[in-house]
DNA sequence: ATTTTATGTAACAATTTTGTGACAAATCAA
DNA sequence: TTGATTTGTCACAAAATTGTTACATAAAAT
């Protein structure tokens, strides 16, 4: 089985029996993707609000609000192309499938489903998605790159570089793990302006980490001393 | 309930079995949507080719070229961004639903199907895609953008815009976040006058925000420096 | 322990990028 | 035609980025 790719999705669900919420969880971690639970549509809609979600599984049979409305709601707040939402459900009622694709669900899936098929359903709402932003992203460790929006976050949290920042992490993301002489980072970044100093690239990875530092307390940028720099998450 | 646009959505089925075809077909029809007919692989992925498809339908039992192999041949080929494709078959064999939506497919619908049920994953596909197209209205945020109109209101109040600023409202508009540079904006826009500074391309997102900030206060439309510039509602 | 070398970083000046009013040319409407 | 609107460019101000230096720390070498 291929894997999708070493980008972590972040997928929400809602969902307010503890064992289908476990299976799911489990399963979708084991497939590399991030996961956020909510047991009911309020913390559902509040989870969805605060975090940029790609995916959404969305019980039908919620406690206070239904999944129907969770979903209207969900659907109506953001720009809809940039987030996949699959309804799931005990229910074989063929009302109750059209009532939730018309009202925004771009999925049905009928409990009891197949593991195989969730997993294969998700994936596609993912590629779906990914196709229609552009996919243009990178990620490594807590770091998540969309290049065609020039948007880095940390921890899910945005972070403001300047467009030479942008550059330096970008070739890093390309390649985590693997160390840059200051001057292979000078001839990859620098290719206009030849005459700059190699020590120019400190102060630029100096920036870079208190960018980094200003969301998050992990040093994902490593010195190597004597080579260069590199990305590593490793301890 | 909310038509989606006056435009036709053109669907393409690829179904070898005539009874079969015909019940698709006028259903579709019966609902307002342009069908293309194949009836058989060869035909459906030329169809493909010489038409703008909005959504497929495509039979995985078919003579000569299998279903999966047209599905993969259809998602490989360049705008299957802008379309959306669903299998359709007699087995329930879930490795096949598996292989099928790997393969690239985006929906799946087990024979013997209800016909509503059919056409609400119709609408659900015809609706993640036309968010691509050309709807003709565009909204994100506060703004939205009737085009055949040529009005567009940022807060339910009518601002007056250029043709210039107009065009270039609609391009940001259709993707969201994505920031665009300079020269992209004037390839997109100035395409008969390629003789153009690209600073011209600043006084007139400088118009387009004095427009909006005459009736607004938030400035949707962003500057990124070094690259150029995007619509973005996030503080 | 001391020296040498490499790296981190604050601060500053130079440079680049962007915002915007002004204005003339071009276009359009009547 | 006239008058209004739109458009492209320029000039200058404002703002952000960038490169360098100088000094502080940290690591390695002696």
């Amino acid at each position: 089985m291929q894997r999708t790719s070493s980008n972590k999705s972040l997928i929400l669900i809602v969902e307010d029996e503890p064992s289908q919420m476990e299976l799911l969880s489990f399963n979708l971690n084991a497939e590399g993707y991030d996961v956020l639970k909510a047991e009911d549509g309020e913390e559902g809609l509040l989870l969805f609000k605060e975090h940029d979600i790609d995916l959404v599984l969305l019980d039908w049979m919620l406690p206070n609000i239904s999944g129907l409305e969770v979903c209207r709601q969900m659907k109506r707040s953001k720009n809809s192309k940039d987030c996949h939402l699959i309804m799931l459900t005990a229910r074989g009622e063929e009302e109750d499938k059209v009532r939730g694709l018309d009202m925004g669900a771009d999925d049905y899936i009928v409990k009891p489903y197949s593991v195989k098929e969730l997993l294969a359903r998700v994936r596609s709402g993912i590629r779906i998605r990914s196709a229609a932003k552009g996919a243009d992203t990178l990620n490594y460790g807590k770091i998540k790159m969309e290049i065609n929006r020039r948007s880095v976050k940390v921890d899910n949290k945005a972070i403001s570089i300047g467009p030479l920042e942008f550059k330096l992490l970008q070739v890093l993301l390309e390649s985590p793990k693997r160390v840059f002489s200051r001057s292979q980072l000078l001839e990859k970044i620098w290719t206009e302006n030849l005459e700059v100093e190699t020590r120019t690239v400190d102060v630029h990875i100096g920036r870079l980490r208190k960018a980094i530092k200003s969301v998050s307390d992990d040093n994902l940028v490593k010195t190597v001393r004597g080579f260069g720099y590199s990305l590593d998450d490793s301890t």
